[in-house]
RNA sequence: GCCCCCAUCGUCUAGUGGCCUAGGACACCACCCUUUCAAGGUGGCAGCACGGGUUCGAAUCCCGUUGGGGGUGCCA
């Protein structure tokens, strides 16, 4: 039998970062086997099938890579969902409840027991209309076991799984019944998911049955992604969007990479791999039973390395988005080309994210600077600044205006003599300069800015920031 | 409350009865390099939740405790 997996987001405005790793692992089982990735997109709850939030979860998949053999929307076979209703109905495995939420509660306060429906109007031979809803009929003794490829098999007493609605009153289908009946005529071999669903798992399976859908498919409950506290990540409180993280700057690959990390490593251990990699090595049995916390830092870290890792060229293709599309800090026509090659290799070292580049060059496209008031007050306290500033504004309107490593060094040699000569330190000589011609006191190497900045943008600014003091 | 799941450094993990004086990565600390910041180099800190078993031997198997999490909808 083909290996079929899906991946059924319900459009909530994004794509969760949980999802993506969801994702991937069945991208993965399917790709190796040579199977099918269906992305099923679960809709059927009308508030949250908003039409941009759909189409968002297909750009979130393709930024990422992650690509789909099919592509269903669970709202387009509503009618597959109620046939299937009726045929549990037609064979007697479910009945018309009309109780309302309050007399549930009420009746299990009373009874002392578990709260949940008790089976009130199992034998009423109540029917359709008003406000009924239809319950199945869940088996009263033996257990239920979800045979799990990363959790065993846990099971679960019969007893405890209380009659539920499978069609709400206003004749909508509910979402478990959707999910086994897509599954079945899809012909889903494996359903990897969350481990939020484990819990459900065994309605899941009595209406596999019930539907005589055969074979149950191969399970695999992927454990949670928590934050720091421990918790499920959540879109109220964590930042969870996917998107969130591409425009900030991560790369596609390193989101990968970094997820799969979450819950799984490769058997030699090593940590950074590659999509194909991950294809030959990843086994669903590998995976990890333990919630995994989501850390940003060592995302930056991974994600920092990865941009190092890229040629200029494509790191410079890479950043475009923040040079010259929505994300950069400036209109279009102030990029200069020319101005960022030269300055390319060194940003690039110095980036753990996309979004931190433009902060490195604006100093050089923009004609004004902003001077940022702490760092020119910490660079400009020693009393030698001010002379420091005369000598080199005179110095450098005369020297070559090139820094040239390992031979002469005109601007760098010049203002370290002039620090020699009042006693500061090179540290301290050039952070005056450093903030007045940039705007900050951390940057690129700053002779090489220089150079790229021109005699005159310079002398322009340190006589600004000269009268300043 | 009830059901289910989980438990190795701060974090992600390797480890599937002897190879473990528990390995790696991120974070953190120190030093080196250095025109700032990074990067890089060197070194360091730090963990098998607890209690019982089983066994010649347990991070690894079993039971319990504790702690954490998830579920408990006419949401998906």
């Amino acid at each position: 039998m083909p290996v079929r997996v899906r991946f059924a987001p319900s459009p909530t405005g994004f794509l969760h970062v949980g999802g993506v790793r969801t994702a991937l692992y069945n991208w993965v089982v399917a790709r190796q086997a040579g199977g099918a990735f269906v992305l099923r997109i679960e809709d059927t709850d009308e508030a949250r099938n908003r039409e941009e939030w759909v189409t968002g979860i297909d750009e979130a998949m393709r930024w990422v890579g992650l690509d789909w053999d099919e592509r269903h929307r669970q709202s387009e076979r509503a009618d597959r969902h109620a046939a299937a209703a009726e045929r549990l109905a037609a064979a007697g495995r479910t009945y018309w409840c009309d109780c309302a939420r309050e007399e549930v509660d009420a009746r299990a306060r009373e009874r002392g027991g578990p709260p949940g429906y008790d089976g009130h109007c199992r034998d009423l031979g109540k029917g359709p209309g008003g406000d009924a809803a239809l319950r199945f009929r869940t088996p009263d003794e033996g257990t239920t076991t979800v045979v799990d490829v990363v959790r065993g098999e846990p099971a679960f007493p019969n007893a405890g799984i209380e009659d539920f609605v499978v069609v709400r009153s206003n004749g909508k289908v509910m979402f478990v019944l959707a999910n086994v009946v897509d599954d079945i005529e899809m012909g889903i071999t494996h359903v990897i998911r969350a481990e939020e669903h484990l819990p459900t798992t065994p309605k899941y399976l009595l209406l596999w049955e019930a539907l005589g859908g055969g074979a149950p498919p191969v399970f695999a409950h992927l454990p949670v992604i928590v934050n720091e506290k421990r918790q499920k990540l959540s879109k109220r409180r964590d930042p969870v969007a996917l998107e969130l993280y591409r425009d900030e700057g991560y790369l596609p690959e390193v989101m990968l990479n970094y997820l799969a990390l979450i819950g799984w490593s490769p058997p030699d251990g090593r940590e950074r791999f590659t999509l194909a990699e991950m294809v030959a090595e990843f086994r669903l049995e590998d995976v990890g039973k333990s919630p995994g916390f989501f850390d940003v830092a060592k995302l930056r870290a991974f994600n920092g390395d990865a941009i190092r890792a890229l040629p200029v060229e494509e790191f410079t293709a890479r950043c475009q988005p923040w040079l010259t599309g929505p994300l950069a800090p400036w209109p279009p026509e102030a990029y200069d080309e020319q101005v960022f090659a030269a300055m390319a290799p060194l940003v690039q070292e110095r980036v753990a994210v996309l979004s931190e580049v433009p902060a490195m060059v604006d100093f050089l496209l923009l004609s004004d600077v902003r001077v940022d008031e702490d760092d020119w007050a910490r660079a400009a306290k020693p009393e030698a600044v001010a002379p420091l500033l005369d000598r080199v504004l005179e110095a450098w309107a005369e020297v070559p205006w090139e820094h040239v490593a390992d031979e002469r060094e005109p601007l760098k040699d010049s203002l370290f003599a002039i620090g020699d000569e009042l006693g500061l330190n090179r540290k301290r000589a050039q952070a005056p300069v450093r903030a007045a011609v940039t705007g900050r006191s951390v940057g690129p190497p700053l002779f090489e800015s220089l150079v790229v900045l021109g005699r005159e943008r310079t002398l322009d600014r340190l006589r600004a920031a000269r009268a300043r003091l």
